[in-house]
DNA sequence: CCGATATCCTTGAGTTTATCAAGTATCGAG
DNA sequence: CTCGATACTTGATAAACTCAAGGATATCGG
């Protein structure tokens, strides 16, 4: 192992870790999803699909359907409807003709960062670290991130 | 105001901010949630109702169900089976009978515990940081929870 | 090559999760 | 007291999913 964890920085971090994830899941995550959803006019599971991509990685709705949770025959309604709002691109893989990937469009990916404009509004506890402070937390979450996508 | 915010202020709060939701709704908030679920035999609705509650505090239904933004009668049958379960139990307030306050059971506080005790497992992303970062991260979300707490 | 087997997506049926409309009980203002 | 508003509940719908089955394609062992 890289970086060995004591007991106690383990359970700290966990304390830490647990603190933003209540706040972003019981408080404020939830309203903050709903007027996203509105700004661009889908429906919530349909944000979860749009979160779930990135502009210019088209991912085997097989991807999708794992990254979300749920059943792959729910991926194929929420495609169907992004598609038809012309958000989403289904294109068949060139290696494997079973596989469909689904690629942002131009629209979509305007639609995305548009939804992502109201999901990052700082809460007002933000205001409590500093700018210096703000910085290194984005950092360091974006490591984590992109750890996560590797 | 302690740190006043600057446009720029503002933009590097987004930034850090986005990063938190972004890894949290389309990565690894889904899977935890669900895990959750799973550890305290819940529906994910019912987690998300009990996640809104604080242990000690008797809430009325109605600010349960703008907390969750969903319509009332949703809250009704969600707190019907957290109440068959004895996660909670129903009051009726003191001071006007029409308002039933919802609090969180013995059980239900343990339960809430539980769920979120896998939700604060830290992601195994966190390895990629060292150890240094990882003290760093900590006592940035740490803060972060003491200016939501007061 | 060829069949057996597995994977990917889709379709249709069924269940769970939610919203809407209406009803009862209570409150508070006039 | 009467009226209008609010809190919760109930029952009927709609949305958001899961499950079972099928067609198309890939992969593997013979």
């Amino acid at each position: 192992m890289r970086h060995p964890r004591s007991a106690a920085a383990t359970k700290s971090a966990a304390d830490a870790w647990g603190a933003v994830t209540e706040l972003l899941m019981s408080g404020i995550g939830q309203a903050r999803f709903h007027s996203a959803c509105q700004s661009i006019d889908v429906t919530p599971p349909a944000l979860k699909a749009l979160l779930s991509m990135v502009p210019g990685v088209a991912n085997p709705m097989r991807t999708i359907a794992v990254n979300l949770r749920c059943d792959a025959s729910w991926v194929t309604s929420l495609v169907d409807t992004l598609e038809a709002r012309g958000l989403v691109e289904r294109r068949v893989s060139p290696t494997d003709r079973r596989v469909k990937t689904i690629a942002l469009t131009e629209a979509g990916t305007v639609a995305k960062a548009a939804a992502l404009a109201t999901l990052n509004v700082p809460p007002p506890e933000m205001d409590a670290l500093t700018r210096e402070e703000q910085t290194q937390l984005r950092d360091l979450l974006r490591k984590l991130q992109h750890a996560h996508n590797i």
